[in-house]
DNA sequence: TAATATTTTTAGCTTAGTCTAAAAATAAGG
DNA sequence: CCTTATTTTTAGACTAAGCTAAAAATATTA
């Protein structure tokens, strides 16, 4: 069993192995975890130990199989809770961050796989982030903004860059949620604004609001 | 804020004031707790430092109001996340102490809102205890075994003693859950058994169901 | 490539919560 | 009411996880 501290050190390298693809550094799992270098280095070594890291002095560490598997299934729970907090209990995208992190180091095999199945085993969280299997695999899924996105692309519409209750306001209103799907009709130049389908509705979005919107193309 | 260990004290000590109703020894909180007097000394003096317990060497600890309401809000989270896993997640009443124990140290006054408000405001979790308001205060209802009743008297069932999976079955047959109204219309002197009114229908059951089924009187 | 800057590690200290062993206070029994 | 038993507290040590300050390794740059 692992301890709080060693999910959430095992956590914040998974992230970072994902952002930088490779070795991360001491320090950056000290600016991530918003503790000291010495402190990481301590944890390192005993992580490596339990042989869920492999560390070198000096040189980074990388999570092993093991590790992965355990990083993976604290996000899992992290991004089921937050689909709870979200779909069940109405709080919006933005307010579910700190109670999740307290929640996903809840310990029972069996309560996830009931909120699983509870939650219509939901493939993204709220904010459109992949949810790991039970296994640990994610759904490598090209998730990217809509402004991105060219003219007569399809998307599912994922998540939000920026959440403020404007914006989620503004999308609420165009009937846009997790799992819209969204189609490109026209896109312009000179300012990026686009013609866009949803549902059986078209209309105008200026580049500010694609910038904002992540989709997932297939 | 008070630590998982802080709160878990008080909880006991809660307890263990309502049992023996008045003050409570070192070594009856080493008991509950699974740990040793030393320890509890320990901490039994830094919580009084807190003010959330009095405290006189030798000579037992009784909660201050504010340490009693710290305890009723933890065993309040306890018994709304029991009724969760219970009415939401389909787990038995034996299955969900353990999981309860770990959730009801989240820290968030809105989650426990919330998750009270999608639960329907209940009052009694899945073993029948009363689930303390939001102010600490518990709907001190007698709760005693059906068996203590007299005829004629009525009642609410609030919970069973014993939680086999027989009994429980038993239970439902009769259409016997949380909530269901009885009334004993009979009783045997030389065996207990009782004759009960449930809903439209009449019917018989032994001392020994009487002794496991939890009725509030009012 | 030598000097300097940055990163990482080590050494030693701190706090929370626990433990054991021994001392002190209280309770019980003859 | 004195002796013995029980309960409670104290003293000192341990572990997990963090910190600071200094030393060591690596990187950068002139």
């Amino acid at each position: 069993m692992f301890s709080l501290a060693e999910e959430n050190y095992l956590k914040a390298i998974y992230h970072l192995e994902q952002e930088h693809n490779g070795e991360v550094s001491t320090n950056a799992i000290a600016d991530r975890m918003d503790t000291k270098p010495s402190s990481v280095t301590d944890m390192v070594q005993k992580l490596a130990e339990k042989e869920v890291l492999s560390y070198k002095k000096y040189k980074g560490t990388l999570l092993t199989p093991s590790g992965r598997k355990i990083a993976a299934n604290v996000i899992r729970k992290h991004r089921l809770w937050e689909v709870f907090l979200v779909e069940k209990l109405n709080f919006h995208w933005d307010e579910v961050h700190d109670i999740a992190e307290q929640l996903e180091h809840i310990q029972s095999e069996e309560l996830v796989v009931r909120l699983d199945k509870f939650l219509g085993h939901p493939d993204f969280d709220p904010h459109g982030d992949p949810i790991p299997d039970k296994h640990g695999n994610v759904k490598r899924t090209e998730k990217k903004l809509l402004s991105e996105c060219e003219k007569n692309q399809r998307g599912v519409c994922v998540g939000v860059k920026e959440s403020s209750g404007e914006f989620l306001q503004y999308l609420d209103k165009r009937k846009i949620s997790i799992g819209t799907k969204i189609k490109v009709l026209g896109k312009e130049f000179f300012d990026g604004s686009m013609i866009i389908q949803v549902g059986n509705d078209q209309f105008f979005i200026s580049k500010k609001i694609a910038e904002n919107l992540y989709v997932q193309t297939n």
